[in-house]
DNA sequence: CGAATTATGTGGACTTTATCAACTATTCTC
DNA sequence: GAGAATAGTTGATAAAGTCCACATAATTCG
């Protein structure tokens, strides 16, 4: 039975990335996908052209959530949907060549606060702590 | 420059732990202290007797929010305040009995669920990461 | 010392996210 | 082919976070 604080932790350096990008939004964020918008963008640049629902799993938010948030982007022009070849239910979600470029900005300035939180860590520390986490992903 | 990675793999984890608790909330939080509340109280009975400022930071919240997600505990007679002898603008912050009791409850829930998460890591790579996430939050 | 500055906490108004249930339209199962 | 499951949407609501202004106490430093 693992113990509590590993969810403390994480919840701890998750809420510190979120205030530091809060803080340079004006800088990077120029569409205002805001957080939520911009972790699904990154999601699906790490995904490709998934299926809403296979995208949705990986989040892991709501479906009716994952609506919204890609409505939201989809009217900003940042990724568009096909409807799925496979199945008629199912629509494939892309990034949009604007889509790509803000990813690349919230990649710099995501990178750059991460880079700050985990700067008392050696670099070899960081590489482990992200195999682990990948890990646990699987 | 770190990646981008990391963020996606903790904030998916989180999540996975947040989806997964809210599943059995009925069975633990028998307050309906709510994730929020749960984590606070969990952040409080580490800290022991803390002043609200302190806690605040270590949350990692916003203190307006602190200030309302507080009075909700104290109003179910989960933790109480009183004010602090070395500043008379703070109040210091602790678990009642019956808060004590709510906090065992919820870590438990919360070491069985972190538990079915990390299954597929070995029990040492969890004690790793744990140790790797406590070098970041220092 | 006293004036300006900073820190603690509260309140209001607002936005963003999340939740839960219902519903349509497909697809799968057997 | 009937019944169950899956993909996605919508609506109503709740929870959480943000930003600003304020009151009060402490600190700084001329």
């Amino acid at each position: 039975m693992a113990d509590t604080e590993l969810a403390l932790l994480i919840d701890r350096f998750m809420r510190r990335i979120h205030t530091s990008l809060q803080a340079k939004a004006a800088e990077f964020d120029t569409e205002n996908v805001g957080p939520a918008g911009g972790m699904l963008l990154l999601t699906l640049a790490e995904m490709g052209q998934p299926e809403l629902h296979a995208l949705t799993e990986r989040f892991a938010r709501d479906k009716s959530q994952m609506t919204r948030v890609v409505r939201t982007l989809e009217a900003k022009g940042l990724l568009a949907r096909r409807p799925s070849p496979r199945d008629q239910r199912a629509s494939v979600v892309y990034l949009t060549e604007r889509g790509k470029a803000v990813v690349a900005r919230l990649e710099a300035a995501l990178a750059e606060t991460i880079g700050e939180l985990v700067a008392p860590l050696p670099q070899a520390d960081v590489q482990k702590l992200k195999a682990l986490m990948r890990g646990i992903a699987a």
